[in-house]
DNA sequence: ATATGATATGTTATATTATAACACTTTTTA
DNA sequence: TAAAAAGTGTTATAATATAACATATCATAT
């Protein structure tokens, strides 16, 4: 099975569901507390079906806000590497595309010597609507 | 006063005192456990050397590892961005000197039209030593 | 179709990471 | 040397995350 067609069990379609219609990152608490009336009782259940969903790259973590995010890419093959633009204003996060990314954090590592395996990369900033709002 | 000169308390000292000898970034806790015998009891007297220590450059935090390691620099401006090689065979981290990096970023966001502050970036994979004993 | 192995679930308890609140002390500076 | 700013010690608690275990469901190979 592919990762793409991967079957979601009942609690990993809830948690994404939520994630998916939020527009900023939420925390797992914060998960729990919403899908509480779908039967959703325990941090457990919640922290489950978020490994499960990073481990197949629908979800990402920004580790800087121990938050969760769902991935906005298509068939994002990225259940490792992730790059952000976090808004200190409003929280918007926009993931890029991260192709170039590795690329170029590769050919960093490769002149220390470090064989480049993975990144987390969390660029903080003011997004477009709220520059313009300014 | 300036941020190099800046004057260490007591508790401030012997927390970047262990951190400085630390071969690995260290959790919270492990700080603690380690520096109870000079009189430091409490998790909130580590977390309040700590944010001192960050807020003037001494320190940084690896957050996907809820870590904290001293910083290699001398002068380190550094209160906010960090780089970091994380080697995921002996946990050894290495600081990437953050110059070229923030001005890569800053060119990446305003493609994005997004205004860059700071960054946080942990590549994970081999690092030197590692690589060669194998 | 069914045994079996892998994966997921529900639950309770607990570990780990971090901060709130408050009374007090020390340092800095005007 | 008084007032302001920063730091300390302490207790309690909040926020984030995992362990352990019994049970249930699903995938698939005979």
């Amino acid at each position: 099975m592919t990762l793409t067609s991967e079957k979601l069990t009942n609690n990993q379609k809830t948690v994404l569901d939520l994630l998916e219609k939020s527009k900023e990152p939420l925390k797992a608490y914060a998960i729990l507390f919403d899908i509480q009336k779908k039967g959703i009782k325990a941090p457990l259940q919640v922290y489950r079906a978020l490994d499960k969903l990073i481990e197949i790259g629908k979800v990402h973590k920004i580790e800087s806000k121990n938050s969760y995010i769902a991935c906005e890419h298509k068939n994002c093959d990225s259940s490792t590497s992730t790059s952000f633009l976090i808004c200190e204003t409003c929280d918007q996060v926009t993931e890029l595309k991260k192709k170039n990314l590795s690329e170029y954090f590769a050919k960093q590592s490769v002149q220390a010597n470090f064989k480049y395996a993975k990144h987390n990369l969390e660029i903080y900033g003011v997004c477009k609507d709220c520059k313009n709002k300014k």
